[in-house]
DNA sequence: TTATACATTATAATTATTCTAAACTATTGA
DNA sequence: TCAATAGTTTAGAATAATTATAATGTATAA
């Protein structure tokens, strides 16, 4: 009861009304200990599995980026064809492994703070992130 | 003259047929100085306002993919809605400029080699890429 | 110079995402 | 407490990027 309560406050506080759409994806992205990685196919899918309502899809995209919005989730860049999110918001990295199109986090002591020296004149850096992309050493010539 | 001939040579050595669409191509993408960053839609564009004749869509997507299946040309992961092409393969890091959608080189000062100390199990390192993203100041709440 | 494997093409199909406009609901304040 | 309203949800249409298809065309090897 508690952690929907919590939900409650933390989208009222950001301006966002707390719906039982937006309670109930609160509940599959940010009520579980680890954080993880989602395309929006997948969250659909955990919804389906979870949910006995369905939300539509419309919705969840507007959540999903509403949330990205408010800064409780972040999007990562991959190689295009689908949107990655990420429910762990503080900067870090990522493998990217091509056989199984999955996305690991870098724990921090994979690679040392990347140090920017120079920025376009007039431009603030928003982000600054590293992708390792790995596959198994024999297949891949696709 | 000899230019031309270069790509056919290039092109018959990595076991692509020198084909007259393969050979604009190569002229619109690879002679020249600089190298550049291109979308699909991009050379499309630029093959228009350079050919007279055209050259069929599925044929640019085509053949931008054999090339970056032999290294000619190398995609960098933007956030995606499209895909972006480099025909600078050498290892080298980005910026994306969030307000013009522009993809500029870092050179080389701007960040050390980044050095990644663990890897995943069985897996080779592909890629290792690092994308700086900018916006101006002012506007960055859309 | 002809068979064949590879390429090109227009178009259809697919996939991810955004738009639209109508129905719904949380909130505010009378 | 209740109605006004501003914000949400929804199904489905629209759009955009990309891939598949299958017929036609072409480079090349024998």
């Amino acid at each position: 009861m508690n952690f929907s309560t919590d939900f409650i406050n933390k989208l009222r506080d950001s301006g966002l009304r707390p719906t039982k759409q937006r309670l109930k994806i609160c509940e599959v992205l940010f009520n579980t200990e680890k954080t993880f990685h989602f395309t929006i196919n997948d969250l659909v899918k955990i919804i389906n599995e979870k949910l006995s309502e369905k939300i539509s899809l419309a919705t969840v995209y507007n959540t999903v980026h509403s949330f990205k919005k408010k800064g409780y989730l972040k999007e990562i860049s991959i190689n295009s064809d689908k949107s990655y999110f990420d429910t762990n918001t503080s900067v870090h990295h990522h493998f990217y492994d091509e056989d199984t199109n999955e996305l690991i986090d870098c724990d921090e002591n994979t690679i040392d703070t990347v140090n920017v020296k120079n920025n376009i004149t007039g431009k603030k850096i928003n982000s600054v992130e590293v992708l390792i992309k790995v596959a198994s050493d024999t297949q891949n010539q696709n």
